[in-house]
DNA sequence: TTTGGTATTGAAATTGAATTTCATTTAGTG
DNA sequence: CACTAAATGAAATTCAATTTCAATACCAAA
């Protein structure tokens, strides 16, 4: 890694060396403020604006993608080998992953038809999650009258 | 139109009826600020917050979509019959519709195998679209010599 | 190993789109 | 016409993202 950065310019240091590990660690779909605070964790001297500057850094490199869904937080997606979807849980914000292979195979064969010069897919679906549609179900049936709607709306920024 | 926001509970003014009616002339892909570029050539009285607000209003009732691609800005959608994806050019940051209808298919395919309960899709494909990718040809015929790469970062935020 | 130039860091400040607040005005009902 | 809830506009606020800047740490060359 250390190598791998010099060839690019770039030097190591604990910090970094830390929060690149501490992103692969942590899997998919990691926020700035997530990967904080594991980073924290282990070094509460590492300042916000470092792991935030690596996470940059580490997309930079090609090891990882923004993901924007609609909810104001960018989060961080490994690159890896294989093109993947994302399920996007609307009530508990979760993101859960599916294959696109086949989906990526039409989708080039659509661009290269309308001469756009991919660099990339992003495929989303919106919706409920099975854990969600169960915990409603099951509060539909205890409190057994008009069903709890589960709101769908985007939350208001918080903090 | 006025009797259709009746039944919801909201009324008709002047500026909501501009604001939609600038909505809806506009086309695709509008952000809060073009569209308030628009209302404001009819009447510069209107305040930005009654564009924000009705084209949120505009999106409650379901003529509209969010559209968010990777650059900050929020972009307003116009529903229509039929599902499209984007082709977004990382260069020109402009937006370009496709036809979504087997695609579609497919993803509700693989929503309905994961017990997910789909509400929506969102399928884009970033890249460079031709006609940037024409002028970065003529420019390197012109330079003969290195190719100038478009930057495929990401802007940071201007004023 | 010391040194010099550059990259990096952390804290704080800034940015900008999004959203809220609030005092005032207006639409639509009765 | 009178009332009340909804809507408006300006200004303020929010907050994730990004930049600034002075201090520090890499690391390559001497």
């Amino acid at each position: 890694m250390r190598e791998f950065l010099k060839t690019k310019g770039y030097k190591m240091t604990p910090q970094r060396e830390l929060v690149f590990r501490s992103f692969f660690e942590l899997g998919e779909h990691v926020s700035v403020d997530e990967l904080f605070d594991r980073v924290k964790q282990i070094d509460k001297a590492v300042g916000y604006s470092t792991v935030w500057r690596n996470l940059k850094l580490i997309c930079e490199v090609g090891l990882a993608r923004e993901v924007t869904v609609g909810d104001g937080v960018t989060r961080y997606d490994r690159v890896t080998r294989k093109p993947h979807g994302h399920f996007y849980c609307l009530n508990c914000k979760s993101l859960q992953e599916f294959d696109l292979n086949e989906i990526a195979g039409r989708l080039s064969k659509v661009a290269t038809a309308e001469k756009f010069e991919t660099e990339s897919f992003k495929v989303e679906i919106e919706g409920v999650c099975q854990s969600c549609r169960d915990k409603e179900n099951k509060k539909a049936k205890r409190t057994l009258s008009t069903s709890p709607k589960i709101s769908r709306t985007k939350p208001s920024r918080q903090k």
